[in-house]
RNA sequence: GGGAGUUUAGCUCAGCUGGUUCAGAGCAUCUGCCUUACAAGCAGAGGGUCACUGGUUCGAACCCAGUAACUCCCA
């Protein structure tokens, strides 16, 4: 029994969270049943709650709640990632704060410190998906550190690496001098920034007083220059040739190069070559046979190869040198520059480029495959327009940096020989019994296993597969049951890092797509169009929204902005839509419990139950065609104009009891009162993956009669789709338009709605109005209606769809007024009916459209022609 | 520099394969209502040169070309 005049949402959200797990409705086992699998994209496990999560994983709850309720096994496998990163330099951080220096502990205890950290802070973000109501299989979480999880990625390492998948090599890599790790290019954010460009002199050698002017966005790198390059073709400096340049302040000597790749436009046309600070400095390093001299430490500061500045930050070098250089004459001028740069996505340190020895994973073999599930359909993006993304992203691949010089991921099982050689293994053992193959006489000590760890993309890539142990044990039964899942749902950010990874790995270990689509969702941005950061402070904390406008509130209002793949402008005010949405319906229902069956009362409302019933239906087709294409925003929509406008608005109106004064409930027939309660039973159904707390809350009410303990909303079956009353439909729009437009009369002329009017009319159509005649009187309170052959002189009158109504009234017409009114509707309908007629007298109009357009031409015209006649036989009652 | 996308009411968005009285929805706004479910509400109403310019077509918000603005991805 429910009395609170508004729906309180925190304890039923409690209450029936903890009601589900209690009977492990979350729970999924493979049995005879068709899977429905979804594997969450696990978060950071440094994470908190934010909006972005809040969106993907109310739409993968909404989801997985549908398919269980249309009786597939659903299975949603929760989990974070071990961010070794962002992980990492939370340990560290946590133990400098106790006084501990990362450099003095051992690889060991620095785990140790990291599993303590997570053991305690990881799961934060998990407890908080359960306030949201995730319904996710809490017994198969996962974390990409457990030990079978990394004992997978091992396998997949040892299996790439067999392969010829997987090597080592130098390569100029993208260097985190804060992180002190290699990022991959996917890491790695572009900003345009302000930078200035710095001239600088270099004096020949054997010509003092001569000299060539380079420009460069780096002048503390010139220690490390190696040559100086300019375009053979470039006539203002064929007196360089063959020379060489001293390097100023270091005087260091560095000859002349020549090569077409610099372009002489830009700058000066002197390229300042630095092979170990620049990408393409590098190639050309390469190609031209140049010394590499790398003057930086891992941490951004000079080396003692710099010869100056030594310990100085890059940056602060930068400032320095350019002093330095203008002391000396050396500096011609400086000028602003806007370039862009590379910032560490997790670190926000500008990016170093750095030769480095590095494992790769080769991508050009994997991509092929990996791109033809997505271009066959047979994984399939939604919105469409990712196609071309990914295969653009596809096609251009490079190889992929997997080592991250850090402790906390899963260590390179690689291991160094002491002549520099290596053997890949699972174990240290099993290392020896390779190594031992090329020299018997090594022992286990002289083993060294690489240190680096691998890119935790490289452990999330196998997230569909390793959740169900498929590395492992290919076989399992688990794996064969849910694998491939079905939808994933995730940010077009990471199409490439994760999403394109798993269609790989799926390949690669089970020749098979790891889903079957791949829902992206946007960026959900402030209603400025910012996203939303921390450092902006514009996003709402996800939890107190919740408790502001309810876990439901909250869904519907995160549901009703998103379109697939578009951005969303976040605000508040549409959690505020969804809380009063809630209400709406709590209201309903008590609207409801008010009733109490009255057996000697007849039914008077078959037409509003039949008409309701169709409705009903047409709005299941509706939504599920909005399901089908993933468009969840619109299939919520159709879901609230149901309740509201069908159900509320016009349905329980039709069959409300009139108030019975001193009842303490009201009467009401029984067929009527068990057709409404059916309907609302339904509606709760249709309702429930977008608004699960609520609808469990009111399922279990007496209304309903006893429920048995698994008796409840989250399992119990969507309705199927029944008979639509096509014309009944129809029917009941026009009469909505009658009552709609007495309404409006009693607005225009200020009558009270409690004054009941009379109503007559023309009828014009095949409508039978005696069949509507009580819901006329009582939507529109009309005392009587009756039927007439002419106009009624003198009455208000208005159209709907083609039949007349006039409703009398004791007080004067004005005539002038609704003459204006008149003439302009027939001023409309003459247009009309010229645009109509112009084309079905022209030729090629009806020798080209087709028929059933035609057709519909003809039946435009028929009906303006007859509501242009009755416009035109009241003007000549007005006249006359 | 290359690629993709977006532009429709004050805001957020639908509008499929060109053809209804096609210019829509929700929110917001305005007017009138404390009408025994709900003011977190009820009843009504107003609001748009479909970014711009051309073209194709009997017919264009929709197709084509160009222009502009914004967004994202890649270099």
């Amino acid at each position: 029994m429910i009395i609170a005049k508004t729906y309180s949402p925190k304890e039923a959200e409690e209450k029936w969270y903890s009601y589900w797990l209690q009977h492990n409705f979350f729970r999924s086992v493979p049995d005879e049943r068709e899977p429905y699998t979804i594997v969450i994209p696990p978060p950071n496990v440094t994470g908190v709650l934010h909006m972005g999560h809040m969106l993907n994983n109310t739409i993968q709850d909404v989801l997985i709640r549908r398919a269980r309720m249309k009786g597939k096994n659903a299975c949603w496998v929760p989990g974070t990632d071990h961010a070794s990163i962002a992980t990492e330099a939370k340990v560290v951080a946590m133990l400098k704060e106790r006084g501990i220096n990362k450099k003095d502990i051992t690889r060991e205890e620095f785990l140790k410190y990291a599993w303590e950290w997570k053991d305690k802070y990881g799961g934060i973000i998990l407890e908080q998906l359960k306030k949201l109501g995730a319904s996710c299989d809490w017994e198969r979480t996962k974390f990409t550190m457990d030990d079978d999880m990394s004992e997978a990625v091992i396998d997949y390492f040892i299996r790439l690496h067999k392969q010829g998948l997987i090597y080592r090599g130098v390569r100029m890599i993208n260097w985190d001098p804060q992180g002190k790790t290699a990022v991959s290019d996917e890491e790695v954010i572009r900003k345009e920034v302000n930078q200035k460009l710095y001239y600088i002199r270099y004096y020949l050698a054997g010509a003092e007083s001569e000299y060539l002017t380079i420009a460069t966005t780096r002048p503390e790198t010139i220690m490390a220059d190696a040559a100086i390059c300019v375009n053979p073709n470039d006539e203002r400096y064929t007196q360089l040739h063959g020379k060489t340049v001293f390097i100023p302040l270091i005087n260091r000597e560095i000859p002349v190069i020549l090569d077409e790749y610099v372009t002489m436009d830009f700058g000066t046309g002197c390229l300042k070559v630095t092979p170990a600070h620049d990408l393409n400095d590098y190639a050309l390093g390469q190609k031209h046979n140049l010394p590499i001299i790398d003057i930086l430490n891992d941490d951004g500061t000079l080396n003692e190869k710099a010869q100056i500045l030594v310990g100085e930050d890059r940056f602060a070098a930068r400032k320095k040198i350019a002093v330095l250089l203008d002391e000396a004459g050396a500096l011609a001028k400086t000028e602003d520059y806007t370039s862009q740069i590379g910032v560490s996505e997790r670190t926000s340190a500008v990016i170093e480029p750095k030769l480095s020895m590095q494992w790769f994973c080769k991508m050009q073999e994997m991509a092929k495959p990996a791109l033809d599930y997505v271009l066959d359909g047979d994984v399939k993006l939604i919105p469409e327009k990712f196609v071309n993304t990914y295969r653009h992203w596809m096609e251009n691949v490079r190889d992929w940096n997997i080592s991250r010089q850090l402790w906390w991921g899963q260590q390179i099982p690689a291991y160094y020989l002491p002549n520099g050689e290596y053997v890949v293994a699972k174990t240290k053992e099993e290392a020896l019994l390779e190594a031992q193959l090329k020299n018997a006489e090594y022992t286990i000590d002289d083993l060294r296993q690489e240190d680096d760890v691998l890119d935790t993309w490289f452990s999330s890539g196998l997230w569909p597969i390793s959740v169900f142990d498929g590395v492992r044990n290919p076989d399992n039964a688990e794996i064969n049951y849910y694998y491939p899942t079905n939808d994933l749902v995730t940010a077009p950010e990471i199409l490439f890092f994760w999403v394109a990874r798993m269609i790989m790995s799926g390949h690669e270990l089970r020749g098979q797509k790891p889903f079957s689509n791949v829902y992206l969702t946007g960026i959900v941005r402030d209603k400025l169009g910012r996203k939303m950061s921390k450092q902006l402070g514009n996003s709402p904390d996800p939890i107190e929204l919740m408790g502001k406008y309810g876990a439901d509130g909250v869904r519907v209002g995160m549901l009703l902005c998103s379109p697939a793949g578009n951005d969303l402008m976040f605000d508040e005010s549409y959690c505020e839509q969804g809380r009063n949405f809630a209400n709406k319906i709590w209201n309903a229902f008590k609207l409801i419990q008010g009733w109490a069956v009255d057996t000697s009362l007849t039914n008077k409302n078959q037409i509003a139950i039949e008409w309701f019933e169709s409705r009903f239906n047409q709005a299941l087709v509706q939504i599920e065609d909005d399901f089908k294409q993933y468009r969840l925003s619109e299939a919520l929509m159709a879901t609230y104009k149901l309740v509201w406008d069908d159900y509320c608005a016009w349905y329980l109106e039709m069959v409300k009891p009139a108030y019975q004064p001193g009842a303490e409930k009201q009467s009401i027939d029984a067929e009527t009162y068990a057709a409404t309660v059916g309907f609302f039973q339904n509606i709760l159904k249709v309702l429930h993956p977008f608004m699960p707390f609520l609808t469990e809350e009111l399922w279990h009410d007496d209304l309903f009669g006893d429920r048995e303990a698994l008796d409840c909303c989250i399992v119990a079956q969507l309705p199927s789709i029944g008979e639509i009353n096509t014309q009944l439909v129809a029917e009941i729009e026009i009469i909505q338009q009658v009552i709609a437009q007495i309404r409006n009369v009693r607005n225009a002329k200020q009558l009270s709605p409690k004054e009941a009017l009379p109503l007559a009319v023309k009828i014009n159509s095949a409508i039978d109005y005696q069949k509507y005649e009580g819901v006329i009187k009582h939507l529109g309170n009309i005392v009587a209606l009756s039927v007439v052959n002419e106009p009624l002189a003198g009455a208000v009158n208005f159209i709907a769809g083609t039949d007349e109504f006039y409703v009398a009234l004791n007080i004067e017409i004005d005539v002038e007024a609704e003459k204006a009114r008149l003439e302009k509707e027939q001023e409309y309908l003459l247009g009309f009916l010229k645009a109509v007629n112009a084309k079905l007298s022209n030729e090629r109009f009806m020798a080209n459209a087709k028929p059933e357009v035609v057709e519909n031409e003809l039946k435009k015209k028929a009906d303006a022609e007859s509501k242009l006649k009755t416009v035109e036989d009241n003007l000549r009652g007005l006249a006359g």
